[in-house]
This record gives structure tokens, C-alpha cells and sequence, in this order.
RNA sequence: UGGAGCGUAGCUCAGUGGCAGAGCACCGCCUUCACACGGCGGGGGUCGCUGGUUCAACCCCAGUCGCUCCAACCA
């Protein structure tokens, strides 16, 4: 058996003082591994870590979405499962080489004085150094995912260009690339001038900014080249519309809506390009909006999706105007060598000059920026490896549409299926150096391709030697790898028993900003390559975001850190805020206060257990012993020998686990969150303990029966609360005094040796057995009788230390037998001095001039049904008693006239359930009897105050 | 343009066809022997707006306004 040293319980909770020495623990003692084969009639559970980018830090959106993992393996961890978490990180391409090169430029000049650029080092050396970069920054996101407490089996810790990884990678490639699902081919592409590379259709931003539509004056020939005239002999011209001039110098065509009346003489002719000369048929096509601009288009198959499409279908030549430099290339005659923007206003210059500017205004546009460098990004047409999609999306579909793969929530799934039924091929080539070096080699001697898992000896087209084979310079995007990340991490495309017993995974958490960069490529891939979905089901959750809803951002320096907070708080009071705020399908608001909040919770459960660890040192007649049957079986022999109190707890302790259960089983975390919340501070801790202190201090059997409810109830709590709170409860739980290892996780039955933790305790299962109805309308009533003292007490501004006496009144016996049982409890938690039962409504001194009280408070309840008296003198004066009267009389009235509002209806009466309108009827009569007894004390009051002034 | 989500107390958010809830903040009283990171009490809301369904609507339906996000072919 292998245990932690457990010490003393500081005064407060400080989680800096265990934090660290119990994740040392669990991972030292192997608490997170899991195997590779489960035992017989055990579940498998896997989660595969969505992996950080390997030189990352922890940001809100990590912590966010690694708690909730977090708390869903921890859970069916101690559910008995063969559990395994898988961690990993992302080489993340693009991010990390602007890292490196960042990096590069500080250190020195290049040659004529430039910054240092990966070209001065040359691929290798870049590649060296990106490597070194790596190893240096790998382990900061990782040590802090584990300081947030994160489960995950290091053992199998993988990363994205591993070599398992990098095995897969060249796999699935090739055998794409045989089935026809992979090809190179010169398309229209995203460019990033700044990074130099291609991106893929997500990778672009599109945003708003403000532009302009300028109105091009075009000159119209007709095949001949002689000009076209109208029927005045003038000229015919067609104005376009046009939000970027400068792509003039690439138009192919210009285009008309087939059925605009105002162009239907200038079909089949041509328009003459400005500045370029150029002839360019007027086409039509029903996809040019008639009440847009002018309703006639440019079109530059080069630079523009949409009029790539449009020149793919009326057979356009594309002409490319722009180099990858960002500047006009040699396409562009003149203005060869201008960057876009200054090609732009020569472009309107020049165009302004020869008069076929005609009008230029504001317009709102779209313009697509790079999601790394917030630099623009150009469509052009380029050269790169593409994945034919369409074909891998199909079963991805049908696996949602039949519910093989289950989103949460559920909208998702609409999301989704759109997305997937209009997706276009996926762009793959990326012109880095940091990532998988894309497995195809170009001959010099036939031009052929050779796609191969490994460096090919000789050209597979014409069997040219090594030498005359050179590798694809790019690499693939870091989606590509990501995608196989489920079947990869196991060891594909080995079959390994890990694969067997892990894929498909269980559950797919995370955020839904990533669900087509990865969780749609991760299905299809899944799907193609294992015969089967990657996951069962897809938990995607909200953005953090700052208490102000915006999103957090180093530029708006609203950022939490995560880091900063459990630093300050601990991890468990993060982990417990982000549950609780993560309600599902609302974006999580993080504050401060929050945190704070639920720090002071974390302090609450310390103090609870120091309590209870006290009650234990300090019991008299000898040390407490351990029941050698356990507490729960001695729990279930003594169940008659249990107080209402006892067995109201316990049975509340049934509903909060069933909650907890099933908010963890539903996703609604928040709900498991606010039940635990709600059941340990104000169940637990502001009535049951307090009730206990009576027992306790009475000794003997009630103490003992107190000890074992309350222990039994802590340690229950202490698993329910575990997989939210790891830190605090398992230093807590190690204080206990009587611990059993419950459950035997895969790990004991291996032969290793058990480890004494909470984290392989069974999680509790809510048992109906202890639900006990009655109990808890006791412990109702009784918290009716002892509330409705307090509140007495606060409205008078009395202060705890004046204790007075309570006398009482009733004509049910069970209500008498119910004040006479829990006399002791009523006594302690109300401060009341003695409880005096009245056989009869006592009269005013004034009326029989005895010594009686002079005059009484009349507090009426319900429930129990009773009259509750506590005389005034010498603690309130009249005039206050009759202020509280009167505003406890108005309370009363409201009550009434809605009550009797809604009995007055016959359509209330007749159609509501009678059930209802029985209990509505009861509760008029009830608050008739409590108006008359009240005014009835109201008149004594002052009657009394009258006799008095 | 289409789709989704959100509008409830000063703030952050739960919530249910049957008399509106929590945390924080606020105001009283209390250093009561687990906890001042605490205890007890209190004030505070036309549940965005307008209609409809219903005996009964914060909840269901239709519309409307506002905010946020996503997908987009309006150059």
C-alpha cells in the first residue's frame, strides 16, 4: 500500500502548501496511468488531450477546457473505468516558426544590415534551431497543466511531429495520395504576403473595413475590334463596379446578368481593359447581382474566388498580376513591382487621367486577413497540395446525421452539417520549414512525381537514380497531423492494444472555435482510416471571456491568467469557478470575485473537516473506535437509532449525488457545481453541523452516532466533490481518520501495489434507501421554528447574547410532540433561554393585573402548526413590536387578497387540477387564521402602548 | 443575407406552466468554543418590448428591438 504523508491542517485553507506535493504524488504513484487492457466487465474511457501549441502558455481557454476533462476522466475514474487522458502538444507551424524567426532577427543582421532571416541560416540550421526552441519551451505548458491539477497520463505524453506521429502523417498522406484524394494543382489560393505561405480557407479572417466602390468607364468593341455605337452614334461604354482597381491589370472578362435589360446590346461583344489595352468578352451569367453597383462586374479568375469560379465555367485564361512578394509582377506591365497598394493609386491615377474614372464612394467591404499576422491576405493562384474532400465529408456527415457521433449541445450539429455540405477542397501545402516536409519527390529527369512513406531511391515514373530526386520544399498544414491525433496518439498505424482497447475515444471536449479546423477533420480522417468515428461524442464549450463579455486579448490587456489566479487562489477555486460558469451554451464571464467567492467555498470544506478531525481528538471516554464492520454498514445496522436530523442529511446527501451525476453525465457541469455548492455550505455546514453540536456535546452513543453520520457524510462529499476540487479534497481526505480503499482500479489488479487516494474511491451512487421524506419535512419544520427566531431577532436589531424565554401555544399534538423532541436543537441554534409550553393564551397583565408579562411578541407558524410567544419586556419596545406587526400583517394581507384573487375565479376552480385548488383553499385558511390572530395581537399591542404612554 | 445564442436584482449568472432564486456588492446585528475566506437577519427585480395560447406565462407560440457569435458569392 502505497500512502502520503499526511500533516496537520493549517488553520486556513492555503492550497500553495499541498498543492504541488500531492500532484507528486498521484503522478509519482502512477494514479494516472492507464492500461492498455482493461480488466473484464471494465469500462474503457478515453479523452484525447486537444493538443496546446507546443511552445504555448496557459491561457483562460486551456484551463477552461482541461477542467472539464479534467473533471469527466476523474469521474469515471472513480466510476471504476479504465481511464486514460491523453496528453500531447501541437507543433503548431506557423506560430511556432514566427517564434523562432522573431527569435532570429533580435540575435543579429543579416546581409546588407537586414534582420537575421531563417534564409541566412538556411533550412537545416533553421530547423536545428526550431527543434532546440522546442525542447527549451515544451515543458512550461505542460507543468502548467499540471498545476491545474490535470489527470493525464505523462507516460504516454506524444507530440505532433514525433516519430509515431510523423510515421502516421507520411501513412495517411501516401495512401491519399494513391486513392486520388490528394493532388497538386494550380488553383486560387489564400496567400499570406507576411508569412510567405498558403492558407487554407479557415486560416483567413474576413473583416470589416472600410473601402470604396470605384465606377470604371469600359470601352465596348465588338469581335472585330472596331468600336460598337449606340443608337446616337455615340460611343457604347459599360460601367463596372469595383472595390479593387488594381486587379484591372488581370481581368480576363467583364460581366453582365443575362437578363439586365440595360446590357442585353453589349452580349457577345467586347470590352476594351483601360491602362492595359486588352480585349475582354462581356459574359452573362444569373450570378451578377442586377442591383449591386452598376450590375456589371470585373473579373479576375487570378485574384477573386468568386471570379475564379466564374472563369472556370466560361473558360477564362487566368492571368496572375501579383507575386508572392505581395508586389506586381511582370504581368502587370508597368506598374511591375509596386506593392498593392501603391499599384492602387497609380492604377486610379492613371485611370483618372484617361477619363475612365467616373465616380468613386464609401463601401463597407470584406477583407479577408491572416489569422496569424492580422496581415491581408491575397487570393492568387498558385501551385499547392490539395485534399479532394468531398468524398471524406460524406461519411462524416452520415456519422452525425445517425447519431454515431453525438454533439453537445446539440446545435452544434447544425453547424456543422452546413459547413460540411458546402466544404471545398482543403489547401495542405504551407511554405514553412517547421512541420511535416510534405513525402512527394520531383525528378529532374522525367518531371514525375514520387509520393513514398520513406526518402524513395529512385524516380517511380522513369527510374531516375537518388540524385536526381528532390523533396516538396513545403510542409503540410498543422491541421493535417492534428486531424489524426486520435489514431495517431494510440499507434496507428500499428495495431496496438492501446488502439483496440482506447479508439474510438469517448468524448471529444472542446471549443467550438476549432470544430472544422479539427473536429470535422479529425471525423473524416477517423472515419477513412480506422472504419470508425474518432469519438462518440463532441462536448463543445463556451469562449472565456473578460467580466465585461469581450474577449480576451494581449492587445486590449483584459487578460486573465490563469497562472496569476492560482497563484493567489489555488487551483481548485479556478477549477470550481470555470465549472460553475460553464452552463452550457453561454459564453463563460470570468471575474475575480468569482474566484474569490469560491475560494472562501474551498476555506468552508477545510473548516467542515477541521471540525469534524476536532469533535475526534476531543472524544470523551476514551478514542473513538472504527466501526469493523465500516461506518456505512454500521450506518445501515443502526438505522433506527438515527435522529431526524441524522437521517435528513443522509438523505440529502442521496439527492446532491444524483445531481452531481447527472449534470456530470448531461455535460451541465454547473449543475453538479451549484448542487455540491448548495448541499455542502448550506445543508452540511449551516444546519446539520450545527445540529450535531447538541449530540456531540451530550456524549456517549449520540456522540458516536453523530461521529459516524457526519464522517460518513464529509467523506461522501469529499468523493463528490473531488473531481471539481482534486487538490483540496484529497488533503483532506488524507486526514481522515478511517479510510478504505473502496473501489480496486485496473492498476491494483495488475499486482501493483494500491495507492490510498481519493482519486480511486468509489463515486458515490445516490441510493434510495436513504431518501427519507419525512425526516426532511422534520428538519423543515424545525428549520421554520428556529428561522422564525432569527428573524425575530434581526428585525429587532437584538443581539445574539440576550437570550430569552419562548413559550408556545397549540392545540395539535403533534406539533407539542414535535417542540418537546427537538427542545435542545430550538434551544441552541435560536438561543433560547428555555421552551414553556401554554395550555392557554395567556392575558395581558394589564387585564388581570397579575404577573404576567406585561407583552408578547406573536409569531404564528404553519408548519409546525404553533404560536410562538417571547415576551418584550425589557427587549423591545412597543412601538417596535407594533411596527414588525404591521409590516409582518401586510405581508400576510398580500398573500390573502392574491389567494383569495385566484379562488374567486371560476375558471380557476373548475379547470385547474383539484389537487391545486384543495391546497390553495388550505392555504387561504391558513392565512386567514394567522390575519386574525395577528390583528388580534395588534390590538393588545396597542391597547397596551395606549395604557403605557 | 442566412443560422445560432443571449437580454432575469447594482454586477455575474441559475431557474421552473402554479406566490421570482444564488454568489458578489449593499444595509443592520454579532470576534457564539470549525470557519470574519465566518454567523444571523434585511433591502433590492414590470424576468428586453408587443401580441397570442392557457384557469394560470419569466417559462410555450408569433412578432419586435438590442447585444454577441458563426457561415456566407453582393464585386
Amino acid at each position: 500500500m502505497v500512502s502520503m504523508n499526511s500533516t496537520a491542517l493549517t488553520k486556513a485553507f492555503e492550497p500553495q502548501a499541498f498543492e504541488s506535493s500531492i500532484y507528486q504524488f498521484w503522478q509519482e504513484t502512477g494514479c494516472f496511468d492507464a492500461s492498455d487492457v482493461s480488466v473484464p466487465d471494465q469500462q474503457p474511457f478515453c479523452i484525447v488531450i486537444p493538443p496546446p501549441n507546443v511552445t504555448g502558455v496557459l491561457h483562460m481557454g486551456h484551463a477552461l477546457t482541461n477542467t472539464i476533462q479534467d473533471i469527466l476522466v476523474r469521474w469515471r475514474r472513480m466510476k471504476g473505468d479504465n481511464t486514460l487522458w491523453l496528453p500531447g502538444t501541437d507543433h503548431a507551424g506557423i506560430a511556432t516558426q514566427a517564434q523562432v524567426e522573431k527569435a532570429i532577427a533580435k540575435e543579429g543582421k543579416g546581409p546588407e544590415g537586414r534582420p537575421l532571416s531563417r534564409h541566412d541560416l538556411g533550412r537545416k540550421k533553421f530547423l536545428e534551431r526550431t527543434w532546440k526552441w522546442k525542447e527549451e519551451h515544451a515543458g512550461e505548458i505542460t507543468n502548467q497543466l499540471r498545476r491545474l491539477g490535470s489527470s493525464l497520463d505523462w507516460k504516454r505524453e506524444r507530440f505532433t511531429m514525433d516519430e509515431g506521429c510523423s510515421r502516421a502523417v507520411r501513412e495517411v498522406f501516401v495512401r491519399l495520395y494513391e486513392e486520388g484524394l490528394i493532388y497538386r494543382g494550380e488553383r486560387i489560393i489564400n496567400w499570406c504576403c507576411r508569412c510567405q505561405t498558403a492558407l487554407s480557407d479557415l486560416e483567413v479572417i474576413p473583416t470589416d473595413r472600410k473601402g470604396n466602390l470605384w465606377q470604371l468607364r469600359y470601352r465596348i468593341v465588338d469581335a472585330q475590334g472596331a468600336p460598337v455605337l449606340n443608337a446616337d452614334g455615340s460611343q457604347a461604354e459599360l460601367l463596372i463596379a469595383t472595390t479593387r482597381p488594381e486587379t484591372l491589370l488581370g481581368d480576363t472578362a467583364v460581366a453582365v446578368h443575362p437578363e439586365d435589360e440595360r446590357y442585353l446590346h453589349l452580349h457577345g461583344k467586347f470590352a476594351v481593359l483601360p491602362l492595359v489595352g486588352r480585349k475582354i468578352p462581356v459574359i452573362v451569367d444569373a450570378y451578377v447581382d442586377r442591383e449591386f453597383g452598376t450590375g456589371a462586374l470585373k473579373v479576375t479568375p487570378a485574384h477573386d474566388f468568386n471570379d475564379a469560379d466564374l472563369g472556370k465555367k466560361h473558360g477564362l485564361p487566368v492571368i496572375s498580376v501579383m507575386g508572392k512578394d505581395g508586389r506586381i509582377s511582370a504581368e502587370g506591365g508597368g506598374y511591375q513591382g509596386l506593392k498593392f497598394a501603391e499599384a492602387r493609386e497609380k492604377v486610379l491615377q492613371d485611370l483618372e487621367q484617361q477619363g475612365a474614372l467616373v465616380k468613386r464612394e464609401d463601401h463597407a467591404q470584406k477583407v479577408g486577413l491572416c489569422q496569424r499576422c492580422d496581415s491581408v491576405a491575397e487570393p492568387m493562384v498558385s501551385k499547392q497540395w490539395f485534399v479532394q474532400i468531398e468524398s471524406l465529408a460524406r461519411p462524416a456527415i452520415e456519422a452525425v446525421e445517425s447519431g454515431k457521433i453525438e454533439f453537445s449541445p446539440k446545435n452544434w450539429e447544425k453547424t456543422y452539417f452546413e459547413w460540411m455540405r458546402n466544404i471545398r477542397d482543403w489547401c495542405i501545402s504551407r511554405q514553412l520549414w517547421w512541420g511535416h516536409q510534405i513525402p512527394a519527390w520531383y525528378c529532374s529527369q522525367c518531371e514525375g512525381i514520387t509520393v513514398s512513406r520513406t526518402t524513395p531511391s529512385s524516380c517511380s515514373k522513369c527510374q531516375a537514380g537518388s540524385s536526381a530526386l528532390k523533396q516538396d520544399e513545403d510542409v503540410l498544414d498543422t491541421w493535417f497531423s492534428s486531424a489524426l491525433w486520435p489514431f495517431a496518439t494510440l499507434g496507428w498505424p500499428e495495431k496496438t492494444s492501446a488502439l483496440k482497447t482506447f479508439y474510438p475515444t469517448s468524448i471529444l471536449e472542446t471549443g467550438f472555435d476549432i470544430l472544422f479546423f479539427w473536429v470535422a477533420r479529425m471525423i473524416m480522417m477517423g472515419l477513412h482510416f480506422m472504419g470508425e468515428v474518432p469519438f462518440r461524442k463532441v462536448y463543445l464549450h463556451a469562449m472565456v471571456r473578460d467580466e465585461k463579455g469581450e474577449k480576451m486579448s494581449k492587445s486590449k490587456g483584459n487578460v486573465i491568467d490563469p497562472l496569476v489566479l492560482i497563484g493567489q487562489h489555488g487551483a481548485d477555486p479556478l477549477r470550481f469557478t470555470l465549472t460553475a460558469m460553464a452552463g452550457q451554451g453561454r459564453d463563460v464571464k470570468l471575474s475575480v470575485d468569482r474566484v474569490e467567492g469560491y475560494r472562501a467555498f474551498a476555506n468552508k470544506i477545510w473548516n467542515a473537516t477541521k471540525f469534524y478531525l476536532l469533535q475526534f481528538e476531543d472524544a470523551q471516554g476514551g478514542p473513538i473506535t472504527e466501526p469493523t464492520e465500516g461506518v456505512a454498514a454500521w450506518l445501515e445496522a443502526h438505522r433506527a437509532e438515527l435522529s431526524a436530523a441524522d437521517r435528513w442529511i443522509l438523505s440529502r446527501l442521496q439527492a446532491v449525488a444524483e445531481s452531481v451525476e447527472g449534470g456530470f453525465a448531461r455535460f451541465e457541469l454547473n449543475e453538479s457545481a451549484t448542487a455540491l455548492y448548495d448541499f455542502f455550505w448550506k445543508e452540511l455546514c449551516d444546519w446539520y453541523i450545527e445540529f450535531s453540536k447538541v449530540p456531540l456535546r451530550q456524549g456517549g452513543e449520540a456522540r458516536y452516532r453523530t461521529l459516524m453520520v457526519l464522517g460518513h457524510v464529509l467523506e461522501q462529499s469529499l468523493r463528490l466533490l473531488h473531481p471539481i476540487m482534486p487538490f483540496v479534497t484529497e488533503a483532506l481526505w488524507q486526514a481522515l481518520p478511517w479510510k478504505k480503499i473502496a473501489n480496486t482500479p485496473a492498476r491494483v489488479r495488475d499486482g501493483k501495489p494500491a495507492v490510498m487516494t481519493l482519486m480511486f474511491q468509489s463515486f458515490p451512487v445516490a441510493q434510495n434507501s436513504w431518501r427519507d421524506a419525512e425526516a426532511e419535512r422534520t428538519i423543515g419544520a424545525l428549520r421554520n421554528v428556529v428561522e422564525a427566531i432569527r428573524n425575530f431577532r434581526g428585525e429587532n436589531n437584538l443581539s445574539p447574547r440576550v437570550e430569552f424565554p419562548l413559550r408556545y401555544l397549540s392545540t395539535s399534538a403533534s406539533a407539542v410532540a414535535f417542540l418537546e423532541k427537538n427542545e435542545a436543537a430550538i434551544l441552541t441554534l435560536a438561543r433560547v433561554q428555555k421552551l414553556e409550553r401554554l395550555t392557554s393564551a395567556p392575558a395581558s397583565g394589564a387585564e388581570t393585573g397579575g404577573s404576567e408579562p406585561a407583552f408578547e411578541a406573536v409569531i404564528l407558524l404553519t408548519d409546525p402548526a404553533v404560536e410562538l410567544r417571547i415576551s418584550l419586556a425589557g427587549l423591545v419596545n412597543v412601538g417596535e413590536e407594533i411596527k414588525r406587526l404591521k409590516k409582518e400583517m401586510e405581508r400576510v394581507k398580500d398573500d390573502l387578497d392574491f389567494v383569495r384573487g385566484k379562488l374567486a375565479k371560476e375558471s380557476f376552480t373548475a379547470k385547474a387540477p383539484a389537487a391545486l385548488v384543495e391546497k390553495e383553499r388550505q392555504r387561504e385558511r391558513e392565512l386567514a387564521d394567522q390575519w386574525k390572530d395577528l390583528s388580534q395581537g395588534l390590538a393588545r399591542l396597542e391597547r397596551m402602548a395606549g395604557g403605557t404612554s
